[in-house]
DNA sequence: TATTTGGTTGACTAGTCAGTCAATTTTGAT
DNA sequence: ATCAAAATTGACTGACTAGTCAACCAAATA
């Protein structure tokens, strides 16, 4: 960690806080200390907390960027991405559990909910990176599927990539409400072969 | 308001708030002032701010039994059942946007997120509550559909109600992230349907 | 009338919070 | 080596926090 930059740091750690409890209980003080970095400091690179939170939220999105450009690459069938999605979140949400002591949900959707009905400089900010995912990935993946005639041509391609990522967030949220995994793995691969109307022996 | 008893008023006051922002959003202070109750009346009437929380949360689990228990009635079809929980959902989110001047969303949801990594008490009363919803409402209307031959009998009601939760959850979730219900309205019966595996027209 | 019980009051503690600031050190370019 | 810009420091402010407490009150009971 000391090897990166103060920004870098303060940023990182804020993210790895804000996850695991929330933004109102996570103080400007203890992501300093945690980033060995004085509060002076963090005011020199951010000029309030809330700007933390949205360059937390825009590195959070670069990072993932490149797991999701693979993902959902043009040389995966779409039901082959939506395969790959769903076991990058298992594995992301086991690992993450492991490291945290309980299950952290998505960090999008915990902070956005928390902080809708406070900051809307935050809302928005969360607002537009979860529509990017929707765009870039989930709608084009669903469009494919339209095109490759596995869905029919009548499809609502947007309201289909809402229902598909609001199973996907509601499933990770009640998992971190309930602190348990085994629902997830149970069922999360199952509930989203329904929505897209396909049988599960695609697998 | 001021008909209510000191401890009745805490707790509507209390959901009201927390529901609108969050609960570490929200000072006990300002649930006194917004109940016309001093601070020394609050602490007489609860040991704690968690102990608010956890009284709010079974006050509006008992408030919205009545209605549950009207809609999930045996007399109506399963999918009438959920067909009119989507219109309750709908109907309330607009009522409580109007009423907030913004979307709120599931208070149980948003409330379970932020306080899940912070607060076992909160987060194990919300997991009982929805775990009560999901038994009681969900999987008896599952495991109906299975009986009347709508579902094939290998269905696995736990799973299935797990993932039909989810997908609302979601759905309502990420409508106060987005601040819209458009989305909401568009595509929250359709997607439902899609996962129960039923057809719209049996609407 | 005396006493107990349930409720009320608001000032108080001790701690936390985001954000400021003037002084200092480090860095990099010339 | 010089100097200006970038970065660092940590004490400080003023506002807010959950929770405490001793005094007070009203109504019911005995």
């Amino acid at each position: 960690m000391a090897d990166k930059g103060t920004k870098e740091r303060l940023i990182e750690t804020a993210m790895e806080l804000i996850w695991q409890s929330s933004y109102r209980s996570v103080s400007v003080e203890e992501i300093c200390k945690n980033s060995d970095v004085n509060k002076g400091s963090f005011y020199h690179f951010f000029p309030s907390k809330t700007d933390l939170a949205v360059a937390a939220i825009e590195q959070y999105y670069i990072d993932s960027k490149p797991i999701f450009d693979e993902i959902f690459d043009i040389s995966n069938e779409p039901i082959e991405r939506f395969d790959k999605l769903v076991n990058l979140i298992l594995v992301h949400q086991k690992e993450t559990k492991k490291r945290y002591g309980h299950v952290c949900g998505c960090p999008f959707a915990s902070l956005g909910s928390e902080m809708a009905g406070q900051d809307e400089v935050i809302r928005k900010k969360i607002q537009n990176t979860i529509g990017k995912y929707k765009s870039e990935y989930y709608q084009q993946a669903i469009q494919d599927m339209v095109d490759e005639g596995m869905l029919p041509k009548t499809t609502d391609v947007k309201s289909k990539a809402q229902e598909v990522y609001s199973y996907l967030l509601g499933q990770v949220m009640l998992a971190r409400i309930q602190n348990d995994l085994k629902p997830l793995n149970k069922s999360l691969k199952n509930g989203l072969y329904e929505i897209l109307g396909v049988s599960l022996e695609s697998a």
